[in-house]
DNA sequence: AGACGATAGCTGTCGCGACAGTAAATGCTT
DNA sequence: AAGCATTTACTGTCGCGACAGCTATCGTCT
């Protein structure tokens, strides 16, 4: 089978480019509320409550080093809480402060207005394509082959 | 319509995290010659001869920022040079360096590797529907709407 | 009970992206 | 020819990802 090779040249990677300018696009929508996009996924996946890093991280898609800084920055926010919990001292719960509360409506819209712009054009159809084979490369990633 | 939703959740995004994996798979597999994404690619594009940073940073899909201190983690590593041009004494002509082109032909293999394996189950066809789809999404992008 | 491995979270380090601001050289315009 | 906008590259700052340690706590097992 043919490489098909420029898909994947590093950084010039269609999917890594396409990737990178979907969370700037992101960002740049969430700048009023000085939020990026991490802390504002992250302020999502929390608010139901009883979160803990250890779980937000596999949501997030990042490792427990990102997660003890990410929440680091939202404390200094005043955005969330950690509490040690007695059951066991090892393990943190995640509260969402009043003004952490306070931001979570703000943010469905947003986010939904970057899916739209992203997908301008596609149909439904096109739309499940992509997401499956997005999942397909993603479980191919995963799985480590060569 | 719909709007297709969990697909842009900030960093929870399925897009940003494949396009995030597939840079760090790559990364592994060029530990070995301990070049990052960015640097391998930089090689490879620069290897043609007479680049300059300013057309450098479109194929990456970087800025000028990025471009300078890429290059000057290269230059430390004896990789390149930079070479000021008497023409326009503002601009700047990237030179690989004897050890810079050695490793240039170990890297597509590299890339291709991990192009099989990204694409490992797709059929051609398949492959170019992504591809096109990725490009739509990247137009998309750039275009700013809402 | 005491040792030992596993688990949860934290710190250090490096490379990178985005944004903003700077400096030098160039070219254009009047 | 003098002034000014543009271009090219560089620097500062922040947030983030990945990797490699580290500590405290817990559970288990003998």
């Amino acid at each position: 089978m043919p490489p098909p090779f420029e898909l994947v040249l590093g950084g010039g990677s269609l999917l890594v480019q396409v990737g990178r300018e979907l969370n700037t696009e992101t960002e740049r929508r969430l700048a009023p509320l000085g939020l990026t996009a991490q802390q504002a996924a992250l302020l999502l996946h929390a608010a139901g409550g009883r979160s803990t890093p250890g779980v937000l991280k596999g949501r997030l898609g990042t490792d427990t080093a990102g997660m003890t800084r990410l929440l680091d920055r939202l404390e200094v926010k005043g955005l969330l809480r950690r509490v040690r919990r007695p059951e066991d001292r090892r393990s943190v719960v995640i509260e969402l402060t009043d003004e952490g509360h306070a931001l979570v409506p703000r943010l469905p819209p947003i986010f939904g207005g970057v899916s739209r712009q992203v997908f301008s054009g596609f149909s439904g159809e096109e739309i499940e394509q992509v997401t499956g084979m997005l999942r397909r490369i993603m479980a191919n990633l995963a799985e480590g082959g060569s």
